[in-house]
DNA sequence: TCTAAATTTTAGGCTTATCTAAATTATTAT
DNA sequence: ATAATAATTTAGATAAGCCTAAAATTTAGA
């Protein structure tokens, strides 16, 4: 029996592992989850007894296969479930993250599955990011930041480094939704903020920092 | 905040008054959730402090207006989900209790109202029991035990009084559906087991104790 | 390289929700 | 009316998760 708690302490972990490659310290570990890294080492004494990650005092924290298998079962559950509440329930795409952190603890195997069937087996959640199988395989995206793009590309917006709901907002007012056909326009060389087309007509001007944000895949042309 | 344990406890409490109208003990609560009387006694004191029950040691509990107001949320949560989950994800009815037993506890007030339209607004659910509205309000319904009503009377089973896994698949073996139009054939004056006919056609035969847990509409003839 | 700073762990406490066993109060039967 | 029984509450423990403060270890700078 994994808890409520320890579930997120798996996800944090699994979520750390994916951007920083390295081992997760216990800080990054408290800072993710608004804990106090003492708290941390009691939970990652717990979590290396029941087998779930591989814990040396001192040197950082790796999950095992078992406990990869039930990070990304939980991460499946919270991408299907904002898919369900965009889709279904009608809601915006910076609205649903707090209900899904919610909903994706329910653990009932056939509940999932059949969730999954009723969206109709979706790839993607609502921000783009990748909705992994029962087996927990994530289908593999080729994507670039948008700002390492090139001037003349033909592109289209597919994914976030960001998901807070101030950068989901600010990229609504830009009428910047997933799915959206970009072009760089032109690279400002003083602060390398872009000028692009969306979708073929409206030009917009964003900064650097967030083209950084935005994943876009390289369409053929 | 009422916590995920609290709610499980009023939701008992308000059950518990349902049935029986007097005041509700502390071992019937217990049984109703699994727990030893002294735990339930802890309870009932933090939620007495919290403004939630009426409580008088030795005597019995009683919900207060917010109390109920808290369990009937619950309730809504519980049925609605219910609805979705037999409707939308095609679970049969003995199949539900669980899950959402896990699902009312997600408290999001959005969430709720939006699932409520998606599914049409339903005013029951799958086992025929009324889902209060917003504002907590349930809509009565006529209706009596099977095993009350009379030979010739048109009937329609609207409801049940025990809600068993083992109770809804023998329903389902014998055919008997939430909808099903009823005539009482014969009534044996020997053990009050009755014989009936289901939508006019097919007729069967049924034990006093299962006609008791069965609520029927009397139609208008 | 060796000391100062940063990180991590340990130790001791707190809260919530549970338990068991003992004590108290209420109910029932003679 | 009172003794036996049943129901309820109290007291003392335990486990999970969190905290703070002190100790230990690692990392980094001079």
């Amino acid at each position: 029996m994994v808890s409520y708690t320890e579930e997120n302490y798996l996800k944090a972990i699994f979520k750390l592992s994916e951007k920083n490659k390295e081992e997760i310290s216990t800080n990054a570990i408290a800072e993710s989850l608004a804990v106090k890294a003492g708290s941390v080492t009691d939970m990652l004494k717990k979590l290396a007894e029941k087998g779930l990650i591989h814990y040396t005092p001192y040197s950082g924290v790796e999950l095992t296969g078992q406990g990869r298998q039930t990070a990304v079962k939980i991460v499946r559950k919270h991408r299907l479930w904002e898919v369900f509440l965009v889709e279904k329930l009608g809601f915006r795409w910076d609205q649903v993250h707090p209900m899904a952190e919610e909903l994706e603890h329910i653990d009932f195997d056939e509940l999932i599955e059949r969730l999954d069937v009723f969206l109709g087996n979706p790839k993607f959640d609502p921000h783009g990011d990748p909705i992994p199988d029962e087996k927990g395989e994530f289908q593999p995206s080729e994507s670039i930041r948008l700002s390492e793009a090139d001037t003349g590309q033909r592109l289209q917006m597919i994914g976030l480094e960001n998901h807070t709901t101030a950068f989901l907002q600010y990229l609504d007012k830009k009428e910047l939704a997933l799915g959206s056909r970009i072009a760089i326009v032109e690279v400002a060389p003083f602060d390398k903020s872009l000028t692009i087309t969306i979708d073929g007509d409206r030009q917009v001007h964003i900064s650097h920092e967030v083209a950084k944000n935005i994943l876009v895949a390289v369409k053929e042309s």
